[in-house]
DNA sequence: TCGCCGAAGTAGACAGCGTCTACAGAAGTT
DNA sequence: AACTTCTGTAGACGCTGTCTACTTCGGCGA
C-alpha cells in the first residue's frame, strides 16, 4: 500500500478511536511511520487529507444506500432515514469530520461529487414516495434531509436537548417520520 | 466595564467579524487590549471564555422567543422555529460556536441552564399545539427542534444540499412547517 | 499609618500544531 | 552516464493554549 492510501487508512482509524481532536497532521504521520512532513508530498495540506478521509465517510454512506432491501417507496425512503442516523450514530467523530468546513475542503471535486451523490440517491427516494402535493420532491428532501441530519447531530452534541428530557435517536426518529410520512408508516 | 465583561464582549464582536476560527485566546486578549495571559485570570482556560460568549448566544435565542407576538399557540410555534432559523441566518458564527462541543463546556452550569430552558420553552409552544395525537409534546418538540436545527446547519454548511440544488432555508423551512403542522399553516 | 495579603496583569517559557524550505536519496528517462 | 522528478527527512517559523514566576495595586486588620 502506498504511502499516500496508507496515510488515509490510519487517519480514519485514529479518527475512529480518537476523536476528531486527535486528527493532527502530526499524529498521523507518526501513527503511520513517517515523518511530520512526509504527508505533503501527497496532499496540499491537512484539508486534503482529511478531505479524502470525508469522502471515504460520505462513500460508506452512499454504499449503505444503494445496499437497502427491497420495498415499497415508502419502506425504501424508512429504511434510508435510519441508516443515516444509524451511520452517524455509529461512527460519530467520522459524521463530525464530514460537516466540519474548517477541517475539510468542501469544493475538493471528490468530496463534493460524492456528497452530492448522497443528496441526489435521497431526493430519488423521497421522489418514488408520492403524496408530497405539487412541492418539489428535492424541496422535501431537503427538509427531510435536514431533520435527519439535525436529529444526528443534536444527539452527537449530548442527548438531543437539556439533562431534563434526553430521548433516544429512534424514537425521536420516529416522531420525524411520522410527521413526514403520516401515522400509518410505523 | 471590568475585564472580564470586557473579554467577552471582545470576543463576541471577534466572533461575529471574523468567524469562529478567529476567537482565539491570544487574539481575544490583544483585542481586549491585555497581555496574552490576562484572560486565564478571569477564565479557567479558553473552553470556559467561549463558554461565557456561547451563554449569550443561547440567552439572545431565548430572549427573541419571549418576545414573540401574541396569536394561536401555533402561531406562536411557527414564529418561534423562523426565529431560530432567522438567529442561525443572522449571527451565523455565534451559531457555530453554540454548538461546538470542542470549544466550549457544555457541563458549564450557566450554558447548560440557558440551553436547557430554550428547549423547555420550546417545548412549551409544542404542547400548547395539540394534535400530535398521544405521543410525548417534548418528544415532538426534540423532533421539530432537530428539524430547525438541522435546516440551519446544513445551511450553514453550504447551500443546503449539491450545487445542484441550492434552496433557500425559509422554502424549507416552510416543507418542514407543513410536515409538523399541516398545509393550512403556510 | 504601617504592614500585609490576595487579586489582577505582565512577560517569558514550553510543547504542540500546520506549513515552508533545504537537503538527501531513489527511480526513471533520454 | 547525466539529469530530472518523486519521495521522504529534518529543521525552522509563527501561531496556539497553558503554566509559572514576577510585579503592581487596592483594601483591610493591627
Amino acid at each position: 500500500m502506498g504511502t499516500r492510501q496508507r496515510l488515509i487508512t490510519t487517519a480514519s482509524e485514529l479518527l475512529a478511536e480518537e476523536g476528531v481532536g486527535a486528527v493532527t497532521l502530526r499524529g498521523i504521520a507518526k501513527a503511520a511511520g513517517v515523518s511530520h512532513g512526509a504527508p505533503l508530498r501527497h496532499f496540499s495540506g491537512r484539508a486534503e487529507l482529511l478531505s479524502a478521509v470525508a469522502t471515504q465517510g460520505f462513500t460508506e454512506l452512499l454504499d449503505r444506500r444503494k445496499r437497502l432491501p427491497d420495498g415499497s417507496p415508502r419502506e425504501q425512503l424508512t429504511a434510508a432515514c435510519h441508516s443515516y442516523v444509524d451511520f452517524a450514530v455509529g461512527h460519530p467523530a467520522m459524521f463530525e469530520l464530514m460537516f466540519r468546513r474548517d477541517l475539510i475542503d468542501p469544493d475538493e471535486p471528490a468530496l463534493a461529487a460524492v456528497s452530492s451523490a448522497v443528496f441526489d440517491e435521497f431526493a430519488v427516494l423521497v421522489a418514488a414516495v408520492d403524496g408530497h402535493g405539487g412541492t418539489d420532491p428535492r424541496l422535501v428532501a431537503a427538509s427531510l434531509w435536514a431533520a435527519l441530519h439535525g436529529l444526528a447531530q443534536l444527539w452527537l452534541w449530548g442527548g438531543l436537548a437539556g439533562a431534563s428530557f434526553a430521548p433516544s435517536p429512534e424514537s425521536a426518529l420516529a416522531v420525524t417520520l411520522d410527521a413526514y410520512l403520516g401515522q400509518e408508516t410505523r
